[in-house]
DNA sequence: GATTGGCACTCGGACACGGCGAGTGCCAGC
DNA sequence: GCTGGCACTCGCCGTGTCCGAGTGCCAATC
């Protein structure tokens, strides 16, 4: 096990980096932190955190950088989570407050974040099989067409049409809206598939085929749309990345095009706390290095969706990670009000 | 004016310099052109070109670069739009007709876009106001609060709460829903504040402040939402903008992120054929060295929306705009059919 | 008069050299 | 176990040099 003053070495260290950018020496580092001993002592602290893998040298004769299993070192024992100041907070109070609508709040979210945290954040929307129906609506557009909506109590509206393979009349459609309504409403999306399976057969045979593809096509929607919409924001920080840019920023911006890879890597963000996941922890090698901020947001005590910021490796954590938490307690406050 | 010839030095400097990215010098062009002329006939007019303002050179001792006026010439005297290939419009044909919704839609167009181009596309939603409504929805939540939804014929729909000043009873919803939709259903969006003026004083006296507020609700989602939505991808396609990275790069991604700015710019594509506007023909300095090529598109021969693409001033305009111009055909196609 | 080949000149980019200094590892002494 | 000293390493930076692409100008040519 390393000793309290190694450890303390390797978070000096951390620090320091993510301040200057620049590899630290041991003269420096003794003389931006009172460490109580001489460059000499640190040099072969440094030698065994070294050994040990958690900071490494560009080249010799350079000063020490931590690893990925340095940061993660400093995440897990030596940092805290830095609290927002109080004007912090009200400054995202005021932001958020302003909202409309869904949109507007992740909106407004994925905006505010990337400004406090100068990095990029993403904003995953609340999550349908999380949330429960708030309605559903069933219009009838032309004879043998409908349109189906679908409304969550976070606000998130869900549309498709549905092209019926018979005329469906009029008083079929309030019929189906209102069996429909009395058996979902209220009710979490995850169990509607169970809840509505009985209902085809209460309709006359003639309607059945119709039934069956408006609940067909719900359900579709609940699997389809069940995490896919995120919002992205603050691309620009990328370009305080470092000095040799274009290969860095390149392959980032990349990942961060791919929904996909988006929602797996906050799917991966799997602590109900915080997670923080650390240079090759990520799985796409896009990613490799930087870091990953996320965590869950709900409008109860439950997460329906995630929100977090993506990084370089070398990061403020204390502070990203203060932000983000703030960030998402904020957001379910409103999403609980609306 | 400029004789033929020194025409055909300026389009082969454009070209030139587009593939290769370096200033091009009289030796190189004569070899990869065969205009005719000696080297030293070419420099003789590239002295022409350059003090006419249409080429400059970076340092005395480098070759000629366009510079803004140069592509101006270039785009509207000496370059046409190129067509697609054939398995081109297969493949966008192919991508577009997959999309289940106007999100879809719109996803799959920036995408499409942005590979097709290798830029950063700028896709519009199509506009409420130049739009016509297909149905207007309104539920009743709870006993004063509303839920007001608006469906267009592009397939976008837009919801909003209404809080009402009185409760209003489950008729009362039904039958402004019925007159309301009766008033708008088929008309054009931009037609609704004149429709429903009338419509409070129809009702009874203690329903006419609600019916007010969804009416005022209802027109207020009009004028807000009016332009405001869009989309963009390719980014990472700015990675490819130059060798001094940071610096360029930086005020793209800004301004990019900015939906006001990006609403403007579109905004100021009023050709309805094609619009290009060149390095400091934009408004807006961060992209004072991008051209954006942007086109109107719609379902019927009224433009409802703009798409387009931002990227360096040094781009292949043929292509481009022949990209361009052939996804916002395929669009309004796709949109003509839902 | 336009075009051409020739020529002197300019200047940026690539490369080599050398000094500087931060930082290291090791060791002997406390 | 900590410390100061010391020799060593090596990347960085500034300088100097060279090379070549490209230019402008001019006299000769068609």
């Amino acid at each position: 096990m390393l000793s309290e003053r190694r450890l303390e070495v390797l978070r000096a260290i951390v620090q320091d980096y993510v301040g200057t950018e620049e590899p630290v020496g041991s003269k420096a580092l003794t003389e931006r932190h009172n460490l109580g001993v001489s460059p000499a002592t640190v040099r072969n602290d440094m030698a065994v955190l070294e050994e040990e893998g958690f900071i490494a040298q560009p080249h010799t004769s350079a000063g020490r950088i931590p690893t990925d299993k340095g940061y993660r070192l400093f995440v897990d024992k030596l940092a805290g989570v830095k609290p927002l100041s109080p004007p912090e907070r009200r400054a995202i109070q005021n932001f958020l407050d302003g909202a409309v609508d869904l949109d507007d709040v992740v909106g407004r979210t994925v905006r505010l974040l990337a400004q406090l945290t100068r990095q990029v954040a993403v904003v995953q929307y609340p999550s349908l099989t999380r949330s429960t129906v708030r309605h559903v609506e069933l219009l009838s557009l032309a004879p043998a067409r409908l349109m189906l909506v679908l409304i969550t109590d976070t606000g998130r509206v869900e549309q498709r049409m549905v092209d019926c393979p018979a005329p469906f009349g009029e008083t079929s459609v309030a019929d189906l809206r209102a069996r429909l309504n009395s058996q979902v409403a209220g009710r979490r999306f995850a169990d509607v598939p169970q809840l509505v399976q009985d209902l085809p057969e209460s309709f006359d045979p003639e309607d059945r085929g119709t039934v069956s593809t408006v609940l067909s096509t719900l359900l579709e929607t609940l699997v389809e749309e069940t995490e896919e919409r995120l919002v992205i924001g603050g691309t620009a920080n990328l370009t305080r990345f470092g000095h040799d840019f274009p290969l860095t920023i390149r392959p980032v911006l990349e990942a961060l095009e791919e929904q996909v890879v988006l929602l797996k890597l906050l799917g991966e963000a799997t602590d109900p706390a915080m997670t923080v996941r650390i240079g090759h922890e990520n799985a796409h090698e896009g990613l490799n290095s930087t870091s990953v901020v996320a965590v869950g947001y709900g409008s109860g005590d439950e997460a329906v969706a995630k929100l977090g910021v993506v990084g370089p490796t070398r990061m403020d954590y204390p502070g990203t990670m203060g932000a983000v938490r703030a960030v998402a307690r904020y957001v379910g406050q409103i999403l609980a009000e609306s």
